[in-house]
RNA sequence: GCGGCAGGUUGCUUUAUCGCCUCGAUGAAAGUCGGGGAGGAAAGUCCGGGCAACGCAGGGCACCGUGCUUCUUAACGAGAAGAACUUCGAAAGGGGUUAUGAGCGUAACAGAAAACAACCACCCCGCUGCAGUUUGUCUGCAGCAGGGAACGGGUGAAAAGGCGGGGUAAAAGCCCACCGGUGGUUGUGGUGACACAAUCAGCCGUACGUAUCACGGGUUGCAAAGCCAAAUAUAUCCCGAUUAUGCACCUGAAAUUGCAUAGCGAAGUUGCCCGCUUCGCAACUGGAUUACAUCCGGAUGUCGGGAGGGGUAGGCUGCAAGGACCAAAACAGCAAUGUUUUGGCAAGAUAAAUGAUAAAGGCCUCUUUGAAAAAGGGGUACAGAACCCGGCUUAUAAACCUGCCAUUUUU
RNA sequence: UGUCCCGUGGUGUAAUUGGCAACACGUCUGAUUUUGGUUCAGAAGAGUCCAAGUUCGAGCCUUGGCGGGACAA
């Protein structure tokens, strides 16, 4: 039952500010321009390196289709629990030497409302995959 | 008890761990502490307002919307209480329609005909032919011409008031009795739509559209609108100023003023416009030349404002707590609602917060069992503020309250 | 968020003020051809996005849903 027993002490490490998450609507359109994609299902990942003065290790957005999900429940619902699995997990992403920051955007791809589990398994795996794909790539 | 009808209300709770947005206090900062954080429909965007920008002397036409009556309301196409007709239901009740009717248009197919009229059949008078014989101004049949009437004619969604009698050559509201419907007048009741009664008239169709009448509507919407920052290129058009050249006038030291010019046509370039390129013509000007012609060369702008085009996609105000606000009680009213008193008011995001995970409980339902208890399974809806209000419409697991109708049992 | 438009065979379009849902391409079958294409002949394939209403009768008129699209500092 206890999930987080050894990072109770650091209490920083799972707050998600907005400072992590991506507003700007110039860069955005950046990213979709010139980023990687790579898939994780029910997850699509678009990222790519940008300037920024955050704290984190990366700004963040999340996504979800009006044409997959046509009501704005499911489609919040869907992005709470993205978010949350982000939230918990993200210092996979945490690479020592790694300074530049990246821009990502998760885009919710599945047909159907898997609940939160499944959904963080599938983010811890693309957390690792961006993690292995940015520190040779300079 | 069971089934139904109408109206109204609520629409899961608690704990643990990790978080999100915002306001206040404190602090140099990191942070810490405290307060607050979706709905009855937040939805659809179907109506009506507030608010903002632009426009606007006033009026008319056009266009759009609404259309029984009275009332309510800031306003409405909304609501309340009613009226007439119609329809569903055994009932309680539910749904629909209703401004005007003078004129004009349409009513497929079928049918004689869709409302003017004509046709078939019917009846009358006249003429011609044939037949009959009680030999007559006769009867019957056929044809032609003229008239009568709208009673009959398999249809159709709809057929010219219904039924009976009189009447006639044959018929017909042509006339009469009863009934239905329309219109006028009078009386009674009602604020009114209208109802009831009496009397008179003429014999009387339907649906939709057009038309007419009354009332209302300026247009666009918070991505409105204003400010700051950042960024970009003024193609083209219009207006004003200025400049260059020439001429005229004035001055003769300099300045000033007025007029003209700063184009036109053809072809090509993506169908068109602009622009661009090429060619031709006209005109200004400098030089060559005695002069015309000719040859060589140059210029056909600049600035400001508007339209238009281009760039930016960040922040602040609008915008977050007092207004057509909500609740309760009293009074007025059948009711919608109004008045007074008392109490209460803090969601405010902007790639868009209001949560995620785990557990326990409540409620409903199914199975096991004779029943209860217990155990197990399933369900716990519709749905997420985006400037703000009033309605309407649509979606909605389950529960509760009030009134009424029908039925069964008991007293 | 606001404003506006559209919905007809597989695809693209018609349907005159309400009256038998039409055309082209495509599909299928047959003929021609050694075979395929071309060409010719024939056939199937919709009930007009859904549900109510008005009407004797709705693709068309009215109302409410559903789906798709466009525009805007």
């Amino acid at each position: 039952m206890e999930k987080f027993p050894e990072n109770r002490s650091e209490k920083r490490r799972f707050i998600l500010s907005k400072d992590e998450r991506l507003c700007s609507k110039k860069q955005i359109e950046k990213l979709f321009t010139e980023g990687d994609t790579f898939l994780v299902y029910p997850l699509k990942i678009v990222y790519t390196e940008i300037e920024s003065k955050g704290l984190g290790p990366a700004k963040v957005v999340f996504a979800v289709s009006t044409k997959i999900f046509k009501k704005a429940v499911f489609r919040n619902l869907v992005k709470r629990r993205m978010r949350e699995a982000y939230r918990l997990n993200k210092q996979l992403l945490q690479a020592e030497n790694n300074p530049a920051p990246l821009g990502i955007v998760f885009i919710y791809i599945g047909k159907k409302i898997l609940d939160f589990h499944s959904i963080e398994k599938a983010m811890k795996r693309s957390l690792a995959l961006l993690r292995k794909n940015s520190i040779p790539n300079p």
